[in-house]
DNA sequence: TTGAATAACGTTAGCGCTAACGTAAAATTC
DNA sequence: GAATTTTACGTTAGCGCTAACGTTATTCAA
């Protein structure tokens, strides 16, 4: 017991001791087995995260934020993606448990029933990020992504922008994603307005996607749309570079929006209109909030952060 | 016994059994312990995972190619990262250690020596990736950065560049960065001509630092150089976007280098200059490596691979 | 029918640790 | 100096599992 007292630093030890204990230990090349630790004091450390993908670095700048808190309380962080498939995160989740995790970090939104009911009847913490929801398992912190596309709508609209259309992954695959196009299309059937065209990218979300997303649109669907909503900035750049290709004048032709803020949009000598969302806010946040949940400390249930509206230089006003 | 088979579906149950079990496992609400499982057999199916960060999509690139080999595997993937510092690299190795991990995956290259130590001696698989090392601590499957440096500015002598310049890191800061600086170097440097300048952007390696360290050199010395090359493709579109900017023609005044082939150079109408590196490639390789090593089947030891020049459209014949 | 082989299932011990409690010595109090 | 408290350290049991081996029932060959 002395030598697990002066290995864990709980007093009850004198120094001198300790200094022999932790000599010793040196010499004979002893480690310390946190799986036997883990199993007497039936708590272990670990926290579980799954992101749909780190493809998108919206999933990797919130778990780098996260990341450091779980370390800043020596958490160990054991990590999963679902490529957007329910019954892998539920794979994942069952894993958690059988590991014995304090704490789990889920993607927002929708769960495989058994997830949710494992989940609730286990001894553990659970966070949901990005998607904000009004019924979490335990804990959330992110955006109200219909909101967030709805708002965005707005601003477009009063633009004058009226025949909008959307290029994103394809239905069923990011729910997020198909949230935010709602309420941007929302905001335009309030006019009386509809989406004019929709394109389905298909594979990763990324540069090419939106490149290719783009030129299809326009090969199929030539003028017969002034405004283009993107799944995120990355794109939107790729449409973008296909437009400029084509000679098409952005923003004085077509019209191109996007969400997430990500870090292109820094340095790019014209911007993309998009909405910032808060990613370092909620892995920080959201990460203080699990370990407090772990420690028995009360949290806020459910926490919504605002993206903020960046206009940039691929929309004007259409008057 | 016949519980631990059944769940671990090990064979010695009678089907009727085994069905029997799992009913009542599921009514029960069993949940069976991987910790326990850990213990009793000495081995956890835990794999540790350590890239310096996650901010560079290089290593989210390489890590995703792992995962998915990991997951067939059914191991557990724990991830750390270590800014760019040995000493929490070392504190990771012990944490791995002390979970009993089957397998550790860390970026190749610099490590502390009591890190090595306690690898040696550990009965666990070490696999460094990123860089390849003629010494690994046990495998390792990477480029060999100061080649790749050094191709590059081959090339860019050949193409009649004499004043040359770097934008990366501080020094000290990311070791393979400077490999490759130092392998470009080299090649102006058998021709008699040696860096021009060098600026060292300080923080997130991105988009921004690229801007600004470009805004930086040519501050200060206007006309001095007719190339620049990058730490990595996004600095290098940021440098793109500030000469943008400032009417800079490019590459007509001022070539600009980079590395890696990251996704946005595909939809560039105007291409950066650029090694690819087999990012996707060193993870599977890797991975599989790994797994191998942990079932016991000999490996090569080190494996290298190589990064592809890819002639863009920010640099030209100088004559 | 009998002995041997096989399949199905059970018992035991121990993996390395720590909570809980016990004991002895030192420090403090009155 | 005796009684009390405090500090330092030890003993015991048990966390949940599985390797190894033991037992019983079943099958099959001779």
């Amino acid at each position: 017991m002395s030598v697990s007292r002066a290995m864990r630093g709980v007093e009850g030890v004198s120094a001198a001791t300790r200094a022999r204990i932790l000599h010793a230990a040196d010499t004979l090349r002893y480690s310390p087995s946190s799986v036997a630790g883990a199993l007497a004091t039936a708590n272990s450390s670990l926290v579980g995260v799954s992101v749909p993908t780190l493809q998108d670095s919206v999933f990797s700048d919130i778990f780098s934020a996260m990341r450091s808190t779980f370390e800043r309380n020596k958490m160990q962080t054991v990590f999963d993606t679902t490529e957007y498939d329910n019954e892998r995160e539920e794979a994942f989740v069952e894993r958690m448990l059988a590991w014995r995790g304090a704490g789990i970090v889920l993607a927002g939104g929708h769960h495989t029933p058994r997830t949710r009911r494992l989940l609730r009847r286990a001894n553990i913490s659970v966070l949901e990020i990005w998607s904000w929801s009004t019924d979490p398992i335990e804990l959330c912190v992110g955006i109200d992504h219909e909101e967030s596309g709805y708002a965005m709508g707005r601003r477009l609209v009063e633009m004058g922008y009226r025949r909008p259309s959307y290029i994103g992954p394809q239905p069923g695959f990011d729910r997020r994603a198909e949230q935010r196009c709602r309420g941007f299309t929302r905001a335009f059937e309030e006019q009386g307005l509809s989406l004019v065209r929709q394109e389905w990218v298909t594979g990763k979300h990324s540069f090419a996607g939106g490149r290719i997303g783009m030129a299809n649109m326009l090969d199929k669907h030539g003028p017969a749309f002034d405004l283009v909503y993107f799944l995120n900035d990355h794109m939107a750049f790729g449409g973008l570079e296909e437009c400029r290709a084509r000679r098409i004048d952005v923003p004085g032709q077509l019209g191109l929006a996007a969400f997430n803020g990500l870090q292109i949009n820094d340095v790019l000598h014209q911007p993309i209109t998009t909405s910032s969302s808060p990613r370092a806010e909620i892995g920080e946040q959201g990460a203080r909030m699990l370990i407090g949940a772990i420690k028995g400390v009360a949290q806020p249930q459910s926490v919504k952060l605002e993206p903020v509206i960046m206009m940039g230089e691929t929309t004007k006003p259409q008057w």
